[in-house]
DNA sequence: CAGCTCTATGGAACCGCATCCACGGGCGAG
DNA sequence: CTCGCCCGTGGATGCGGTTCCATAGAGCTG
């Protein structure tokens, strides 16, 4: 077995007391028995337990990174920026990936009693209202990625305003029959974004004065299949849509998959635009709305390591930061053919 | 602060051990007192400390997973597989991502006191012997991934093959200037599987009585770009090359994205291959030799599971687990021209 | 009915470290 | 020279569980 810090202790003919403080640098040891106590340490090839040390300092150096469907490439991205961000802090990361309701329940409660982790990082995922109750009234400190909440700080980008800025780009190219494809609503795991985006293609859609047409809105899953037969319902509607967009790129491409197959030209036939901007949509020429997804979880991870240091007062709960959004048009949209 | 154990005893007027029995479905227990207990934790809401839990019974329900740049998709997907496989388990995930040598020797220091995580997963990459010999001294449980050490288990793949199948897909649809964009070799990271794939590449040339030109090599990186400028290089030889293996996907389109910028067609004036059939590689159509990458990392989750679940004995150290490749055609590589 | 076994239960030690508190001795000040 | 203070140090306690061991009582056998 190990050594513990008794036997370092006693070969060094010391106390505990003295080794545990050579080993965290206080003050107060004299020079000789400091030497004395790292020649022991050194003999015995000592390494502190830091599970011993955890429960003492009642402290676990680990943040807990909650992400559903680590499958998705954004959430990928989003968990590379905090895993970038954590890198040269003391802390490591407890990755919780949640495919099933039941596993959310599961991941909450791992983390409500607050000692497995010191910070909680919640990506793409509004907590429901009880475990807010519980995160709350623990002394965990949360921080919110990509979704919005009043009790926690949160780091987002405002997707009303991307839905605008994708749905105001196909109605500028002359579009009028233009599709949505995003997510189910009030879902399970209360995605936010999605609905968020909805909006924001109601609202262009508004101030253009074109008819919003409920057969046009589709809400399915982040599914990439799901989406393309979702869309090939939608292109096979009797007065087809000429533009669709679709709230995230893993559904933009669903949709280019059902054009495909349809043998419907993209742009000249129809238009898509998507919403990530992830890595392959570079490589597809996909036209999107780009969100910073690598730097939400490295920004979300700063805030929280300030938040661990002390700066809990300053920032307050209601912190939230918004990253900005950007349209990259590539060669899925193009204007509309007269008809 | 929470409730402790002894606060549930005292509630139900019994001793603690008594309210651990009930906690952990020890037998022996009177249904009265039981039930009792049971009211008393659900009085005070309590929730056991996994900290002390983990102390007391020197095991932390966690894993490690040690993988490098974990930018690459095919980390992530074989990170995927690893999270799919503790899902179902009890043990939680510690993922450590190693961007530069100074973090590959933190996380291995982490862990080779073995009170961090009750067993270790690392991902494509060969622990350097003198942590060999330290995880092997502590007992901690260690699988490897893509990547063959005989110190310990590990999935794997046949590399070798893996080269020769890509290198003998060109060779069969006419080509001899077949060059290869790899890895660098003794790279300080100690990659195995590029290595492996470029011996493939070799014997597969030497089989057909292909001359092998030292030129043709090329090392660099897995990034995308370094492999986009080594193609470049590579496409303004005297002699180009008519078909080039790239030693992983990312790498491939890196070949890819040289060949549009040079406006060499492909497949018609250069074939590419790939390997590892990351997700893009089927948008974009290409040749790729298929690795089972998801699949590597349940697997791996799954052996570590068992060892953890007391199948060490039976297994051994030097347990294989060998996945299948498979050539995957489409359409980056075609004929090569008469010339 | 004595003696024994088996069940239910509580007390206490232990996991490995941090730290409070007490204590002894050296040293400066009066 | 003595008093008090501060420095260096060690013992004991706590963190929150698990579990060994001792014990009391119930039930059973002869």
């Amino acid at each position: 077995m190990h050594s513990t810090i008794a036997d370092v202790a006693t070969l060094a003919g010391v106390g505990v007391a003295t080794v545990s403080r050579v080993l965290n640098g206080h003050a107060n040891v004299r020079p000789t028995t400091r030497a004395r106590v790292l020649e022991a340490i050194d003999a015995l090839n000592y390494r502190p337990s830091p599970l011993a040390r955890n429960l003492s300092l009642r402290r676990t150096h680990v943040i807990g990174v909650v992400v559903p469907f680590f499958t998705s490439p954004s959430a990928v991205e989003r968990v590379r920026g905090v895993a970038t961000a954590l890198a040269r802090s003391p802390y490591d990361l407890m990755l919780f990936d949640i495919e099933s309701e039941e596993r959310r329940e599961h991941a909450f409660q791992l983390f409500d009693r607050g000692d497995r982790s010191d910070g909680l990082l919640i990506v793409s995922l509004i907590p429901p209202d009880d475990e807010v109750e519980r995160l709350r009234s623990g002394r965990l400190p949360v921080v919110l990625v990509d979704a919005p909440h009043p009790a926690f700080p949160s780091i987002v980008v405002d997707d009303v305003r991307g839905g605008e800025l994708a749905t105001t780009h196909l109605i500028e190219l002359g579009h009028r029959r233009i599709a949505f494809v995003g997510d189910k609503s009030p879902d399970p795991f209360r995605f936010a974004s999605s609905r968020d985006r909805t909006r924001g293609y109601e609202r262009a859609l508004a101030h253009a004065r074109v008819e919003l047409r409920p057969e046009y809105v589709r809400e399915g899953t982040q599914s990439h299949h799901v989406a393309r037969s979702t869309a090939i319902d939608l292109l096979r509607l009797p007065e087809r849509p000429t533009a669709v967009f679709a709230a995230s790129d893993t559904q933009a491409l669903g949709v280019l998959d059902a054009a495909r197959i349809l043998r419907i030209r993209v742009p000249e036939e129809l238009s898509v635009v998507g919403f990530d901007d992830i890595d392959i949509s570079a490589y597809v020429g996909l036209t999107t709305v780009r969100q910073p997804l690598f730097e939400s979880g490295r920004r979300a991870g700063e805030l929280l390591l300030q938040i661990l240091a002390g700066a809990g007062q300053q920032l307050g709960n209601e912190h939230t930061e918004q990253l900005s959004l950007e349209l990259v048009i590539r060669s899925t949209t193009g204007p509309a053919r007269q008809s």
